[in-house]
DNA sequence: GTGAAAGCGCTAACAT
DNA sequence: ATGTTAGCGCTTTCAC
């Protein structure tokens, strides 16, 4: 591949002007630059980002760490954040945590010594990943997205998971849904523990009848699938269950509908997130959509942020809630 | 952050043997190998790796380009790379094509010009995608998997398209299954063609007899519900729907369970992928589970391998048959 | 406006 | 085994 210096010689100029020319950073005669991008042309040069990350301090990359890619969700966010990266000529770099601190923490490490101009993190666990976060946050400017660990004094972008329940609530109720069932997971997890926490509070307003404690597993299919299982043993005719995330909502259906509980006819499910498949379960899932385009958009606005240091941010975006026929008969499709 | 030069003061060594130390490329005095590492320590020294990338011209980065990521089994690929790579301390570049040609190039530049020590791409297109991907290989290792440019030269990794097609085609016979329709998708995809070939070649050899000429859209949901409303139109009953992929196979399900045709006793369905929700759909879908680990395993191997300029390579990794209940009512589950 | 030269942080000759 | 020094390819002072 030639050089910067290759393209200068054979334009007759000096390799600061063909800099300036293919930089695009200094104002150069129209008749230098003809000469200098006719020679880049010619010889096919292209500009060695790592030489230039190396001098300029920064490197037009931008680090993403998830606790597990292949979730539907977090692919959707990789999705987002590439397609808003790239127009700026910039790069994700993207690790998976692998649901684990320590290779999170190697991930973090990773970036950090790639010299990434950002960090885009969705913390793996709600207390254990702090240590590692506060530390590569020393370094380079870091977003928490979806999930934060507390007091770590780091921005946050995020769906308000407490208004998201709280509408699935809303709209049980209306449906005529009065009793209802939480099943979400115990894990470590912010945004499970808000969703847990808003229900709670539901239950405790009298805005809604809880059957029974909430059922907190894993956010997983297997465990919804397992839940159903359990559930079907009990008397459960006449309630909604309340999912923490899609995956549970759709295990649970499954499980449901091979043991023959009609839903919507006897028993409601929603779920949360809508990404995936939720419009072609039997029946379609009532769920809560998390505004996925804002949450990335607004990860990306921060962490490219240029002011200095400052007060942590805590940026809520609403959720919409989707209606299906899991838990209104009426619902089209 | 401190750079090595602070580190080697501290130590009171020169430079290089801090160096030497660090990136332990030499041996060196116990003593001396102490000081360094405490000073390092102290001092929480972090290698710029960017630096070490221009110097040592190998960036321990490998880059990515997918048509779209939100694909349920590219973000399994993902996911898959990223686990591989991790250990080596590698790190995974990735580029989301937006099933368009033209952000493709640029993404394949972006990665070029990052220096990337090798490119996996799964091509967006079977001819357009030519002319970027030749170009990028000039200067980088290029693997192309699941999907292929021809006659462009370069290494393949993908799994045996056509093997599982002949062992859904062979499964469904078994089952009593003789008549079938193909659905897929007339896309300029070398995996969905090698599909839809393999299915062609089994009707001229008389394994299946087709219902009426295969059904062309795209590997999308919603193509698979459409198709699936036109279909129930017609005179099904008996038939296998042997669909190009999950996507499509979850559509038709859809469909075909709003129009009450009953699966599998009426018609069977069978996907292509077995990633998403394959499990949970109803019922349960008949599949050809892709091998994402071992593609993922030899593109890696393919796209490090040290060796020089040689013959292009062609991988191809036998696919499962995942049998459910979509084409066997007494599959379990 | 242009060129010469320094230097980003690191590794690898080369010399000792 | 250790130190000195050049240089990876680029941008950016600093002089003119």
């Amino acid at each position: 591949m030639p050089t910067i210096r290759e393209v200068a010689a054979a334009a007759e100029v000096s390799l600061a002007t063909a800099s300036r020319v293919l930089s695009g950073t200094r104002r150069v005669t129209p008749e230098l630059a003809e000469r200098v991008l006719a020679a880049s042309r010619e010889l096919g040069y292209r500009t060695n980002l790592v030489a230039r990350g190396l001098r300029r301090q920064r490197t037009d990359t931008v680090g993403l760490v998830v606790p597990r890619i292949a979730n539907p969700f977090f692919a959707r966010l990789v999705q987002e954040l590439t397609c808003l990266l790239q127009p700026d000529e910039r790069v994700l770099l993207v690790c998976d945590a692998q649901d684990s601190v320590e290779v999170e923490a190697e991930a973090l490490h990773a970036l950090v010594d790639r010299q990434v101009d950002g960090l885009i993190v969705v913390p793996s666990s709600g207390a254990a990943s702090r240590a590692a976060l506060t530390a590569a946050a020393a370094n380079v400017r870091l977003v928490q997205v979806d999930r934060v660990v507390r007091g770590a004094g780091l921005d946050l972008v995020a769906a308000d998971h407490a208004a998201g329940i709280d509408m699935v609530l809303d709209h049980l109720a209306g449906c005529g849904w009065r009793r209802t069932l939480y099943v979400g997971a115990s894990e470590d997890d912010s945004a499970g523990r808000e969703r847990l926490a808003a229900y709670r509070r539901a239950v405790a307003d009298g805005r809604t009848e809880p059957l029974a404690e909430p059922l907190l597993g894993s956010f997983s299919v297997a465990f919804g699938q397992q839940a159903g299982a359990a559930l079907v043993r009990r008397a459960l005719a006449g309630t909604a269950v309340v999912a923490g995330n899609d995956l549970i909502a759709l295990g649970l259906l499954d499980a449901l509908h091979r043991a023959g509980v009609a839903v919507p006819e006897e028993v409601a499910v929603t779920g949360f997130d809508d990404v995936g498949f939720t419009d072609v379960s039997a029946p379609p899932l009532t769920t809560v959509r998390q505004p996925v385009a804002e949450i990335a958009a607004g990860a990306v606005e921060l962490v490219l942020a240029e002011d200095g240091p400052r007060e942590p941010v805590e940026w809520r975006f609403r959720p919409h809630l989707v209606v299906r026929r899991s838990t209104d008969p009426r619902a089209q499709p």
